[in-house]
DNA sequence: GGGTTATAGTTGTAACTACAACTACCATCC
DNA sequence: GGATGGTAGTTGTAGTTACAACTATAACCC
């Protein structure tokens, strides 16, 4: 005898039915909605307490990188911060516009090293107050406990991935 | 007498002592570089199983919100995600462009009705084994465990945020 | 009913992100 | 030493996101 389709069976060949269960399964279990939706969350509470500094969630996350391993070669600098080489290329030229970072040649004739500059070293200093801000508030938002838990969840991530 | 400077203390006039100082406690606690940095690396991982079905994360959540909404004005579909007005009209103007969904009239002469169409309803029928097998893959690559305390992250954020 | 305020959605602008394709350079191997 | 393959970074293109400013409509208030 023939199994009767299951609740959650979604199996199906594409009809209304088969799309509603499919949904309500993703909508339930996604992982990536749940970590898109966090991060909109938090990186407009870090940005609206930057905003005042001039600087973006992104761009201080990429100053601090480059404060604490400079001189440093874009792609390393990338790789710390899992951003595909072509977005640092991108950001990096926007805050060389700034006048936060500078870039010299390396030995190796096809790359390059960055380095902050006084501007860049000293917008991370002032924003610090802000970042601080953000992170109470981040920290009150998140109900108890879950700090530690993005903490885990960012340890799980290899350097590969 | 003067207290001398502790480790951790940050809040100099902004020479590069306090900046990597700064950027060394940014570095190690900062909620939004984590958050941002998980985001980047589960979608794309989503977006890499879904490529072949034609359709981003992004489109995915939201035509998946539609399915279990319609007909819903942008508005609340917007809200169901968190994300801001602007971003949902331009998300579903591509959406539309793209045939999946439709807009109607609402009652109330300033607001609209989004619907799936048929298109759109055998896409999300469809692209449920593309998202099947990414929520494998995020599975794994988060460890044990961590799973969770995403989805515990996410129920902690309240409607209004 | 006419002015004021609030709500729904769009548009201008700009940052962020990534894939694919590209240039430039280096290393290796034959 | 020239072909071959790998590495570093940029550029073309396009989707994602949000703030500010805008239009249009509704609701309220007097």
């Amino acid at each position: 005898m023939t199994a009767k389709p299951q609740p959650g069976d979604v199996s199906g060949s594409g009809g209304p039915v088969e799309a509603r269960a499919a949904a309500a399964a993703i909508a339930q279990e996604c992982l990536a909605t749940r970590a898109r939706r966090l991060d909109r969350t938090l990186t407009r509470l870090y940005n609206d307490a930057l905003r005042p500094y001039g600087v973006t969630s992104t761009q201080l996350a990429l100053l601090v990188g480059l404060s604490l391993q400079e001189p440093v070669r874009p792609g390393v600098l990338g790789r710390g911060v899992g951003l595909e080489k072509s977005t640092v290329s991108r950001n990096v030229g926007r805050m060389i516009d700034s006048g936060w970072v500078t870039e010299i040649d390396g030995q190796d004739g096809r790359s390059k090293l960055l380095r902050l500059t006084d501007a860049g070293s000293t917008l991370v200093s002032r924003a610090y107050k802000g970042w601080r801000s953000a992170q109470e508030r981040a920290k009150t938002v998140l109900s108890q406990g879950t700090a530690e838990s993005l903490a885990r969840l960012d340890a799980g991530l290899g350097a590969d991935s």
